[in-house]
RNA sequence: UGGGGAAUAGUGUAACGGCAGCACAAGUGACUCUGGAUCACUUAGUCAAGGUUCGAAUCCUUGUUCCCCAGCCA
């Protein structure tokens, strides 16, 4: 905090935290946990809490768990608890000996749950959930009691442990709290306790046909864990009083609750319901596809856990809803990428270009720097020949203004060999197209130097077309076209928004050598085209590359406002 | 039409009765062997109307808009 760079101002719950540890509310401890129902993956909304609970934990010398909310078994899976413990260590934070799973105070919760029965402020109700529902009233006519909500204390301890001994099919008793049903909260008009659910629970096997909900289990095991400060999004503001009620009539310590606003992002849906679909119905392959914005697709993406931590911590934490634009979390990438990956060279849509002066077969091996951010990170060398592949967009036969790559006549450098001037174009008999360009050489400016001090505009990259490597290539665009996916016609819903173009495989690219072997997972940056990462469907020789986020392209943006004046791409 | 929350540049977030600041985005220029990076500069804001005060984004009143709640989901 006293440190160079600008202090990040403190959030209000760290304030609320700081102003408790002044007045010794909890002794001087803070501690937290963050509480993932295992039914999903996590993605970046998840990994704003996560942030936000071992963040605190660690600024204030606190403690924070991992505790799994598994009150429903049937949505939840044990696959999904062991890739949220992987990307949680990913993104960098670590929950010790604290890993807790609500299931573990089954017991405890049902003791509970007794107590409640035996002080008279719970009971056994038969309605159906169709009756329960019509019983509760609407937000603004009051509820009316359930007929069984004066059933005697005996006949409800009865009944409820015969519920446990798997008497009753499903559904067809709950044990609700007995509060108030004309209260303005609906959470307090005799909320259910425990609903009777045969089904097999992914910890505790059958031992189990009844489940508590989630109201009658969180704050419960917030409270057996000692949280001082339990955070969590939005809408649990209604369900406070609830928890505080479950917590006083029980007599247990009580934890602070806090919410704040979810994270919101433009270009892509962050409700586990709506990922699951996309998955379900095949609109990504499967979850960690890079287009999602779980954490697992952002890691096969390429992002780095620095970048979303430092996102994380820019968004900020307040209570107002609020859609944060995609282009932060995809500056706070590339801010990070630029100072760590390596840059190669590679070719994305080839274009040979001959020179026709350099002697046939001879073979230079050119000097490249390998990250100009960071010297220690040191050179390599460059196979150059006399036939090459250059990017397609960087010639055109008629450019347009401002362009300063290779166009007849112009003269541009290759990267880090030499000056070359197009002399003549050979074109395809059949399409018209471009198929290849002729130049010569300047032997004088080996390295790209430029002895004689004159001045080059463009600077295009290039791979030697007998060895580079061949790859297949992964360019990603928004998953949805529009920044608010909910923006759609009447009878449509988000999914009319996807992008049609959101993945585009090019499976002709070409890369330096140094490439040829690249271990899955490791990132570059091809230079003037973006960040990429080798995709674990790559093969030994046969490297698959996802571009993580492209550079910041100027010359597109002056592209686009000429638009009308210059013309089109070469590759048409 | 019940209850609970929230409103500050395009977006996100500070300022806690005392000069409305920062970041992203956008724009302009410098520099450059990546049209990258970097640097400099610019545009742009307190939901509205009243009130209290020497002084209001902040306190009070009224209004407006948006979000959440009628699962035996979390």
């Amino acid at each position: 905090m006293t440190t160079t760079g600008p202090t990040p101002s403190t959030d209000f719950i760290r304030a609320i935290i700081l102003d408790d540890l002044k007045t010794n509310k909890y002794g001087g401890r803070v501690h937290t946990r963050f509480p993932p129902e295992p039914n999903g993956y996590l993605h970046i909304g998840h990994a704003k809490s996560i942030c936000l609970n071992f963040g605190i934990a660690r600024d204030f010398k606190g403690l924070c768990n991992l505790r799994f909310d598994d009150t429903n078994p049937s949505k939840e899976e044990v696959e999904y608890v062991d890739s949220i413990m992987e990307d949680v260590r990913w993104l960098g934070f670590d929950w010790a000996d604290r890993l807790y799973y609500a299931s573990d105070y089954f017991e405890q919760i049902y003791q509970w749950a007794v107590q409640m029965i035996s002080a008279g402020k719970a009971y056994v109700c038969d309605l159906t959930a169709d009756e329960v529902r019509e019983y509760r009233g609407t937000l603004t006519e009051p509820g009316r009691n359930s007929p069984y909500r004066d059933r005697s204390i005996s006949e409800n301890r009865d009944l409820f442990e015969r519920m446990r001994a798997g008497e009753f099919p499903d559904g067809s008793r709950t044990l609700r709290a007995k509060i108030d049903m004309a209260s303005p909260n609906l959470n307090l008009r005799d909320p259910v306790m425990y609903r009777i659910l045969h089904a097999s629970h992914h910890r505790t096997g059958d031992q189990w046909c009844i489940y508590p909900t989630y109201d009658f289990t969180h704050g419960q095991s917030d409270s057996i864990e000692r949280i001082t400060h339990s955070i969590c999004t939005l809408e649990f503001e209604n369900h406070r009083p609830l928890y505080d009620w479950y917590l006083r009539e029980l007599g247990i310590y009580a934890p602070q609750q806090i919410e704040f606003a979810r994270l919101n992002l433009t270009y892509t849906v962050m409700s586990k319901r709506r990922l699951l679909e996309l998955v379900k119905e095949g609109f990504v392959n499967g979850w960690d596809d890079p287009r999602m914005p779980t954490i697992c697709g952002l890691r096969r993406r390429g992002y780095t856990p620095e970048a979303i931590r430092n996102f994380c911590a820019r968004i900020g934490v307040a209570k107002m809803d609020s859609v944060v634009d995609i282009g932060l979390l995809e500056h706070c990438l590339r801010e990070d990428l630029n100072k760590r990956a390596q840059r190669v060279m590679g070719v994305l849509r080839p274009l040979r270009l001959v020179v026709d002066n350099y002697p046939e077969g001879q073979v230079e091996q050119m000097e490249a720097v390998n990250n100009p951010e960071d010297a220690g990170m040191g050179t390599r060398k460059v196979p150059f020949a006399r036939t090459l592949y250059i990017e397609q967009d960087d010639f055109r036969e008629i450019p347009p203004k401002k362009y300063h790559r290779l166009t007849p006549g112009q003269e541009v450098r290759l990267r880090y060999a030499y000056l070359v001037r197009c002399t003549s174009v050979v074109k395809d008999s059949n399409s018209g197209e471009v198929a290849e360009v002729h130049c010569t050489y300047d032997p004088a400016t080996r390295g790209g130097n430029t002895p004689d001090g004159r001045k080059v505009k463009g600077t295009i990259h290039w791979v030697s077309a007998d060895h580079a490597a061949a790859a297949e290539v992964r360019l990603y665009d928004h998953l949805f076209t529009k920044p608010d996916p909910d923006e759609v016609a009447p009878g449509q819903d988000y999914k009319a928004n996807l992008n049609p173009s959101s993945l585009e495989r090019l499976s002709r690219c070409w890369l330096e050598p140094s490439l040829k072997d690249a271990a899955p997972g490791s990132r570059y940056q091809l230079e003037r085209l973006g960040y990429f990462c080798v995709d674990p469907d790559s093969k030994p020789g046969s490297p698959v590359l996802n571009r993580t986020v492209s550079l910041v392209d100027t010359w597109a943006k002056i592209e686009k406002k000429g638009a009308g004046g210059g013309g089109r791409g070469a590759r048409g």
